[in-house]
DNA sequence: CTGAAAGCGCTTACAG
DNA sequence: CTGAAAGCGCTTACAG
């Protein structure tokens, strides 16, 4: 392997020299500049990143943990990560749950043996309420509350499930199924005494997953409709044999339901299975999907859809998550951390949106002490074939 | 940060003793042992793999380059390959070049500033011929040639495209279109004297892209079936415009279309404008796909798909990469190279295929001396609701 | 079986 | 503006 030292015998200067030029650090002469470039294009010399990144503490890092990656909504949440990130010199080490043994707990390992600068949380985790809060290290959350002190990012979903029930009620429906997951996570955290009463209005929703906020919200305005609504469970994300036998259940056990509503995948199969049956679309059965990825329009039909904003998502996710880690930076300062914040690292002020990309539910300024309130991004209704004008 | 040396304070004992605990290495009396564990616990103590990497000059981790990530092909690949790198300890640093600028490029430089340890490349390059072979670093190429030495997995798509041949030729079909990349891909490569005929059999076809051998036998076999057969050009996987625009395309220029094969997203763009135009599947109209991602089961039918075998690529892909790279380090160990093999790496015999797992095409056993033969993985074709019996 | 020492390749104060 | 020196936290020969 060929080192600075090399370069700096090459080139005849000293080693510090060298190291100034490649990173075009401080002031060194033309002559010497020119002369250690030379000795380097003769050298093939590559510098090695894994040494400054011992010296700095640092690798540029950040760790996206998913429930799967084989999932239209995560992948595309994935690329569009990636894609933020990269433009800000980070480098994305995705980490697909399912696909993983460890997991979640392997790549906090990760973090904290100093492996990657921070961790982008978007899966579910089966965790004690302050395990995330006392790793200390850069975390942000996508979708989900990891406790107190722990930024939270995601869709605006009280506002998903009116645009919904907005839908649903001006064209008529009389019968509605949704389908998500397990009731049980719907307050799946203790209430903190106070606003126990699960009012939509007052979002008193104790919850890890803020999604819920769509299917409670959808519930609670089809009930103001007098709409029928029912509920049905379907597995986990990575269940993949789950999604036909549901769509198939449905059709089953509900024969007059005349609007579906679910995730990207489960509306596809329920397109998939109203076609097979000859189900009139969308004048006998409307869809909508909630997410909104690519799915959505290579299924059988184009399905109206309730988009999360995947680039915004993306962008203020990685602002977070830098931001995190520019804390962290300036925190250790005095101790051992030395190493320079990447330059592009952003310096607005948290929890101060700016512009419309940002948005508050519009209701709930009373939220349940329990966890700081996610930094909302709005969701949008794109009509497709499924629905009725 | 809390380190060896502390916690080697804090049990009365040197740093070499620790890192022996640490590492569970050699030989530690039980007390000795016992009194780091104790003091380890005490001060919370994570080593930091920094260090250790960059000792050792290795990060277990492997980069795979994909065109996109956010495409059921790739995530799926992706997917498959996450999972059999981490049960061999090896971390995906995964790479969407459609998400990051600089993408190949940033990788191979990474690659070479020892940031990762090898290179699973799954994206189109679009480099010279050397490029690839001049890296000096383990790379391994799935589903194309990147050159002399570098070891190359791809399923066996002459057999694929024999399958769908017999398929089509078996229900009687008299058009068929089939919808693929540029076919300047076709021949990208500099055909090397000898054999620049392109018949199949001899599979003189001098292409990057091995994928193109099921176009060129499908072709094949229909003209000796005197099947028509048009063939339609779609942009670049990440084009998603394109896939609609293309499958709209079809059905007016080819009014009596009888069969269309295409990749997943195609067909089920494909399936979507034929029900849409009320065209009967399968009776009047026979869709296949070649792929056979989860897509091909969520479309609006379950489609009928020549299944690439996702687990047997990703064993072998991770079995030859970790070969790879167990080769550099027995290379370098003259010089500065240390540090241990990970124990799962794999001792099978490169070019060596055991077990039922691979084939060979059958024909062909003469190729063109540009490149070495890929290894083969064999295809399924997988009956949904899109074909006839 | 344990400890003192050297060194992985780089960066950054600090003298000149 | 340039060079000699120390050190990032760990691992591994090498003496004891």
């Amino acid at each position: 392997m060929v080192g600075m030292r090399d370069v700096a015998k090459e080139a005849g200067v000293s080693l510090s020299t060298v190291s100034l030029v490649v990173n075009d650090t401080g002031y060194v002469s033309d002559d010497m500049r020119e002369r250690v470039a030379v000795a380097m294009k003769k050298l093939d010399y590559i510098p090695n990143e894994l040494a400054r990144n011992f010296y700095r503490d640092r690798t540029n890092m950040i760790g996206v943990i998913v429930p799967t990656i084989s999932h239209p909504f995560f992948s595309t949440l994935a690329a569009a990560l990636q894609h933020e990130l990269a433009g800000r010199g980070y480098r994305t080490l995705l980490c697909s749950q399912a696909d993983a043994e460890g997991g979640e707990a392997e790549y906090v390992d990760m973090l904290q043996r100093h492996m990657m600068d921070g961790i982008i949380m978007a899966a579910h985790t089966s965790h004690a309420p302050d395990y995330w809060t006392l790793i200390g290290r850069p975390v942000v959350a996508f979708d989900r509350y990891l406790g107190a002190g722990i930024p939270s990012i995601c869709s605006d979903h009280v506002h998903g499930g009116q645009l919904i029930a907005q839908q649903l009620i001006r064209t008529g429906a009389r019968h509605v199924v949704s389908i998500g997951g397990p009731r049980s996570q719907f307050h799946d955290l203790p209430s903190q005494g106070a606003r126990s009463d699960a009012s939509i209005d007052s979002d008193g929703v104790n919850t890890t997953f803020p999604t819920v906020r769509y299917y409670l919200t959808l519930e609670h305005e089809l009930g103001r409709a007098a709409i029928r609504y029912d509920y049905v469970e379907v597995g986990e994300v990575y269940d993949v044999q789950g999604y036909p036998r549901i769509a198939h259940e449905i059709f089953e056990r509900f024969p007059d339901v005349d609007a579906i509503v679910g995730s990207d995948i489960s509306a596809a199969y329920c397109v998939q299975e109203a076609l097979r049956r000859g189900a009139r679309i969308p004048d006998e059965l409307q869809i909508i999907a909630y997410d909104g990825s690519y799915l959505t329009e290579a299924a059988g039909m184009r399905i109206t859809a309730i988009r999360q904003d995947f680039a915004t998502i993306a962008k203020l996710t990685s602002e977070r998550i830098i931001e995190e880690i520019g804390k962290g930076e300036k925190g250790a300062a005095g101790k051992g951390a030395r190493g320079s914040a990447p330059s592009q690292s952003s310096s607005a002020a948290r929890r101060d949106p700016a512009g419309p990309a940002f948005t508050s539910t519009g209701e709930g300024d009373g939220h349940t002490g329990t966890y700081p309130q996610s930094e909302l991004v709005p969701v949008q209704l794109r009509f497709g074939e499924t629905t009725r004008a």
